[in-house]
DNA sequence: CCACCTCGAGTTCC
DNA sequence: CTCGAGGTGG
């Protein structure tokens, strides 16, 4: 023997080890014909750890061995997804199936078009990067566009091979050494948690005492296992996988139908579902539907529907995208499950508007993979028009995937002397009136920021992320400050001291009878106070966006308060203007107007802006109003804005070309209204309107904002008019440089206006991979199209 | 005046 | 996510 054998001879050994094992996996997972008793494969696996440890040289990355990493790592890094990972289309009725089936029989010309069918698993996507038939890479779906890298978690499961098998020729026998995949390869499947391996899982759990938590649906089971920091945890749970879809393919060649595709991914060492089936036609796909709807129950996983994808992949390219959903799929869902139970109560939510919710409380249901105990009734017309009593025995579903409602009442099973439900007339926190305005769905409380409730829900409001982003201010220590008297407005937040929130924690904790944790720790446990107080110090500098959004006016979000800062650009002209100026911008109108200006009319609204100011808020962004402004503060329009009676917008050109200013309104005899050429019925109505107090007051306010706003306007010799200013851009499709969203703060920057669809204003549209109808659309209304590289090339000229 | 679109507000569960 | 309501354009 010689030395060189001698050195080889570990190193073959573990090679056959691995194919042994390897193949072992595939049978099990794959071809689900294991071929090795359990005792035998540990045997070998233990054989191939000792090898590995006694040479550590011989330790590859993609050893079975290596399927469970050691180091928990802290945090999930972003995966970026060259192709992005698709969501599908949903189709609930046969109807809806049959016209997905018709669209692609006009749209292709075919007649009866194959459909490559599959259940649709009720797990979590993610994608694997194989690179030279080695597994190097896995993502979860995330946005769809990036994702986490779970990589080590991936590794421990069984049925993700870590490194791809040979191909195999057209006879059957093995492709030589290297196989047939591509150099670069991205399969997409679920992870899911088989319902044997959950049931046992939570078998042991339950038999722990409380030391292992069990989980609570297969589907959130998988999603929290990859979630996991410590891949050994991952490894303890029951997973396993599926493929179903390409992403990213380089250096290599993959068949050009999907069927077959998946049959190479068989081949390639991926399980696919047996379920997988072709089908012809509407009525092919709604077999399939039934035949898998039958076996649902009886399936070792879950499935919440099939799914249908066009099979030829020539035709899922001419197909293209509508948005972010293929054209070519759609997933067919089963119905939503519904299930009975008890109303319990019918409780009243008091939201940041004071508007009063009716929740029904349930007796706890399990519906579509989670517990459910609250359902929104939305306001008094719905549970009329249900007639939801408390008692009633109801039928629950979950809408939309996700949000539990009340779908009807089961008559038969209500119990006597019950009555209709009816909104309190008083508010359950505060007393205060509820009252439902005339025409209006809603019923509100009255009490405004008397009420905790509001109180409450405005400061929660004022700390969210997209507002003033005071992260770790939630309802509970809300609710608490405002209880021990912290909190008369949100100004007080910046008055907080650590000993404040200290002494606030001890006073909640007396009250509920708690050991304060600071007791328990044995030592001061002030972390979480430290943490609130650098966050609420961190909210301090903000945008004047975020802070008017953050005041949380009626009528006022993200957008509107985007307009507002666009427009005017300053708080303290904002703070003062009359509605009819604030009704000169673009989507303000009368409602909207009103509310910004009976806030800000509202001495203690006033006030707590300017403690905000005092206690260091600082709006980082303030600017001069938008040079745009200047075209529209228009005094005729400004006329026809304050709803004089008989004032129309002609009536009031006329006052504007007469008496150019406003300033003259207030006080010009009625003669002389007549002399401008208004007819001596408007004159008079107008005159007896400018009697009125109110109304005087509103016209000097309306000429001091006028003023105020010219004065602050730009020089008009300053204004470099933004390149893309009036112009309306829609984007299309997907970018593969940018997101959706940097496109749009890229072009909004540049002065354009970023639309959702596609009309003949449209100025330009972005067509970016797979646009869908929108770009159709523009085609055919002839409007320009821009694609990515001519972007990026404006983008950066 | 109506149809369409966009925005705001409220909501559930982990 | 979904509903209601406000704003705008045809």
């Amino acid at each position: 023997m010689t030395s060189h054998d001698s050195r080889n001879k570990p190193a073959a050994r573990a090679a056959e080890l691995r194919a042994r094992i390897e193949d072992a996996n595939y049978r099990y997972h794959v071809l689900d014909d294991p071929d090795l008793p359990d005792a035998e494969y540990d045997k070998l696996m233990r054989e191939l750890e000792a090898l590995e440890t006694e040479h550590p040289e011989l330790a590859t990355p993609d050893s079975p061995t290596q399927r469970v990493g050691s180091t928990p790592s802290s945090a999930f890094a972003t995966v970026l997804h060259e192709i992005p990972m698709l969501s599908l289309a949903n189709a609930f009725s046969d109807e809806e199936v049959e016209d997905f089936v018709r669209r692609i029989v006009e749209r292709l010309e075919i007649e009866q078009p194959l459909f490559s069918v599959e259940p649709k698993f009720d797990g979590l996507a993610i994608s694997l990067r194989y690179e030279d038939g080695v597994f190097v890479r896995g993502a979860t779906r995330g946005d769809g566009a990036r994702g986490e890298d779970v990589t080590a978690n991936l590794r421990t499961i069984k049925a993700i091979p870590l490194r791809l098998r040979s191909g195999k020729n057209e006879d059957g026998s093995p492709k030589p050494r290297g196989g047939d995949w591509p150099a670069v390869l991205e399969v997409r499947g679920e992870v899911y948690m088989p319902r044997a391996g959950f049931e046992a899982y939570n078998e042991k759990a339950r038999a722990s005492d409380g030391k292992i938590k069990p989980l609570v649906n297969p589907r959130n089971a998988a999603a929290g296992s990859l979630r996991q920091l410590d891949p050994r945890i991952t490894a303890q749970r029951p997973l396993a996988f599926y493929a179903y879809a390409l992403g990213v393919v380089e250096g290599g060649k993959v068949p050009d139908s999907h069927s077959a595709m998946l049959k190479k991914l068989r081949d390639w060492g991926f399980p696919v579902s047996a379920l997988v089936d072709t089908a012809r036609g509407a009525a092919g796909c709604l077999a399939y539907y039934a035949r898998i709807g039958a076996q649902r129950d009886a399936l070792p996983f879950d499935i919440d529907g099939v799914v249908y994808k066009l099979d030829d992949v020539a035709g899922q390219r001419e197909l293209g995208f509508v948005g972010r959903t293929p054209r070519w799929a759609v997933a067919h869902k089963f119905p939503a499950q519904e299930q009975q139970t008890r109303v319990e109560a019918i409780e009243v939510n008091i939201g940041r508007t004071g508007a009063a919710t009716p929740t029904a409380r349930l007796a706890p249901v399990f519906v579509g993979g989670v517990t459910v105990t609250n359902a929104t009734l939305h306001n008094t017309d719905q549970v009329a028009r249900l007639d939801v009593r408390i008692g009633d025995t109801v039928i629950v579903r979950r809408a939309g995937d996700v949000i539990p409602e009340v779908v009807r009442v089961v008559p038969e099973l209500r119990p006597a002397r019950t009555h209709p439900w009816q909104m309190p007339s008083h508010c359950p926190i505060c007393g205060s009136d509820i009252v439902r305005e005339e025409g209006e769905a809603v019923a509100r409380c009255t009490g405004g920021l008397t009420c905790a409730a509001q109180r409450t829900q405005a400061v929660f409001h004022f700390a969210a992320r997209r507002a003033m982003d005071i992260d770790g201010l939630g309802e509970r220590y809300i609710e608490d400050l405002g209880e021990f008297g912290y909190l008369g407005s949100v100004a007080d937040l910046y008055k907080l001291k650590l000993d404040d929130l200290l002494e606030m924690k001890r006073r909640a904790d007396e009250r509920d009878g708690t050991t304060p944790e600071t007791v328990k720790a044995g030592k001061i446990a002030t972390k979480w106070a430290e943490n609130l107080i650098e966050a609420i110090e961190l909210s301090r500098r903000t945008t004047l966006e975020r802070f008017l959004y953050a005041l949380g006016i009626e009528h006022v979000g993200e957008s509107t308060a985007k307009t507002l800062t666009t427009w005017f650009g300053d708080l303290a002209l904002i703070r003062h203007l009359p509605w009819p100026l604030l009704k000169l911008v673009p989507d303000i109108g009368g409602e909207v107007a009103r509310a910004i200006d009976a806030f800000f009319e509202q001495p203690g609204n006033q006030r707590v802006i300017d403690d905000l100011l005092a206690r260091g808020v600082e709006i980082t962004d303030a600017h001069a109003p938008s040079p745009k402004l200047g075209a529209k503060l228009d005094v005729a329009a400004l006329l026809a804005n304050l709803e004089a009676p008989k004032l129309t917008e002609k009536r009031a050109a006329q006052l504007a070309t007469h008496f150019g200013t406003l300033e003259a309104l207030l006080d010009v005899p009625e003669h002389q209204l007549v002399a401008a050429g208004l007819p001596a019925d408007t004159a008079a109505a107008f005159v007896a309107w400018r009697e009125d107090e109110a109304h005087r007051h509103l016209l000097q306010r309306c000429f001091d904002a006028l003023h105020a706003l010219q004065a602050a306007l730009p020089e008009t010799a300053d204004v470099a008019a933004l390149p893309l200013e009036g112009q309306t851009v829609v984007l299309t499709g997907t970018l593969s440089s940018l997101t959706r969203d940097e496109a749009k703060a890229k072009l909004e920057a540049l002065g354009a206006k970023v639309a959702g669809s596609v009309s003949k204003k449209t100025s330009f549209v972005v067509a970016g991979e797979a646009a869908g109808s929108k770009l159709d659309k523009a085609q055919e209304l002839g409007v320009e199209i821009w694609d990515e590289a001519k972007l990026l090339a404006f983008l950066v000229g």
